[in-house]
DNA sequence: CTGTTAGCGCCTTCAT
DNA sequence: ATGAAGGCGCTAACAG
């Protein structure tokens, strides 16, 4: 181990000339850091982090909780993140739950034991064990896309799911679908009743009644998507069109019809939520929302850390904008 | 700060014991430990990470270098990745380098600053910068997929990808294809050389001769199957197959297909490397490689925690087994 | 501008 | 079984 002592002795100097030449070079004089970078590059000499940290009492780090890493929408926050976080000289410490509680308090409480300053979380629940619960009150928490189910008001950046619920439920209405399914994901989720509502609001202004036995699904796969569409097309009355909660059900339901040897616009419109990468390259390629993601992720780290630096937030929930991205899977209503 | 001095306090012991109770409970009187613990409870304590790391010189954590983050099958590589490191106490650091040696730097230097202890590479780079090199030289370094290109040789968990190039190669030229497209990935790695020499082996074998015009592509990418393909259709006599070295340029290719008014596979047979999970969903589902990503992590973070525990390794290179999933995306040469 | 010194919070011999 | 004390590697206040 070759530590600042070493350093110390090489370039016969203290070992706060050495830290102060590393950190703020500025207060030493020309010639000692010459002589003390010296002998740092002929020690091979790299400050302990650990150390440092533990002396500054800040770890400069955070972490994510995401439900799914293979999932691409969340991929993309996460680069959001993770530039904003390099910007202001922060690490991420990513953490796949697996939609696990057990794995999920572990990883969050890693901000209970110094080894993270803060926390970014992507699903609606409170990542905490009960026995951390009280402890976890006061530490710097946000969350993106779903708001955290607890009785304190974390800050969150979201889409308004109700207004894009609405503009899909719009865009199938004028080509004429009248009877529309609803494939969701978790159902006890803000997302859930949002998108839904947004759904009802307008079939009730088009004075078009709605069957709840229209919503299937219960989770963000494409087995979900297949297995939904399946049970839809199995219906006495399958609908004319899918509204899915995000775009792998979309995919899965895209498969199964296919499958069935029905096509897609022309027999059954299907359009979807986040719009993944894949999304556009599909065959037919996929209408569905654009959510901003890369810009939600970087907004929550800002968030995070004006939390943890101690400034106030000029809002506590941040509302972005989305796109709806009109392409081939949606068309007419088959007469 | 809630430290192990306020727990002596509340309990009327010395840090000392305040620290067996937590670590090693069997040294101290069931008495004693039920004291602690309460007053543990009470103060709401837990261990400074920090601290307790920079005691020990060991951070119990890796970092991970990925190309691309929101490549699927990366992600299920980290996922046996992050499993077993979970098994064996260990926390992954993940960090998206996206191709850009500075931040590869960057993260790979973690590593000297006693902020990780090993690292497991998914590029083929030799991470470190050249200011870091030297020291680099002895740090418990492993990787998966792609041979790190450096003198030394780190062990490494990957594919045979010869013979992957070659079950591919035999594939097509079974269903009469003679004129076959190589859509490529990166082109400096040793991926690029062993699939190319599998495919070309084949061909020879079986008296086709290959033009290197056909070799087109160089990153792995959905842009870069639509580019390529494109490319390949203008030829005046375009082929009858394209391998594509992932299943993202296999998507890319089979979109400008269909755009171009043509069919999968009637017209073109389209393959890919990976099986990530949407291929098998794809119109039509694309034939490929199945590499078992997870096992690779599994195995690449067995490895590399055998090299830093001080453990030899019984190979310095492990082969894993591939299955060649074949699906609707290739059939017969059209006539 | 530089050196001395006192910790950061914790673990771990060495005594008792 | 427990406590006292030294030190992990580094930073920062205080002298000089």
């Amino acid at each position: 181990m070759t530590n600042i002592k070493k350093v110390c002795e090489l370039a016969g100097v203290s070992t706060a000339t050495v830290s102060r030449t590393l950190k703020t070079p500025d207060l030493v004089t020309a010639k000692t850091r010459e002589k003390v970078m010296k002998a740092v590059q002929e020690a091979g000499y790299r400050p302990n982090w650990l150390a440092t940290s533990v002396k500054t009492g800040r770890a400069n780090t955070i972490v994510v909780l995401v439900p799914n890493l293979v999932n691409p929408f969340f991929m993309r926050i996460i680069g959001g993140i993770e530039q904003a976080a390099q910007e202001r000289g922060y690490t991420v410490l990513l953490c796949d739950t697996q939609g696990d509680s057990v794995r999920e308090n572990a990883y969050a409480s890693m901000v209970l034991t110094n080894r993270a300053d803060g926390l970014i979380q992507l699903d609606h629940s409170f990542p905490f064990s009960a026995n951390d619960a009280q402890l976890a009150e006061s530490i710097p928490m946000v969350s993106v896309c779903e708001r955290i189910q607890t009785e304190k008001k974390y800050p969150v950046v979201a889409l308004d799911n109700y207004a894009a619920g609405r503009a899909l439920a719009h865009h199938l209405v004028n080509y004429g679908h009248s009877r529309i399914a609803a494939i969701v994901g978790q159902i006890h989720s803000q997302i859930y009743k949002e998108r839904l509502k947004g759904l009802k609001s307008v079939l009730q202004e088009e004075g078009i009644s709605f069957d709840d036995s229209l919503i299937v699904g219960g989770s963000y796969s494409i087995e979900t998507g297949i297995d939904s569409a399946r049970q839809l097309l199995a219906l006495d009355t399958p609908p004319t069109a899918m509204l899915c909660f995000n775009d792998d059900i979309a995919i899965g339901a895209m498969h199964e019809i296919h499958k069935q040897g029905l096509r897609v616009p022309d027999d059954i419109s299907v359009v979807g939520f986040d719009n993944i990468k894949v999304s556009a390259f599909m065959n037919p390629p996929l209408t569905t929302i654009d959510q901003p993601a890369y810009d939600m992720g970087k907004k929550a780290l800002d968030m995070l850390l004006n939390v943890i630096e101690g400034k106030s937030l000029i809002r506590n929930i941040e509302m972005l904008p989305f796109t709806l991205e009109e392409r081939q899977s949606s068309g007419p209503v088959k007469r």
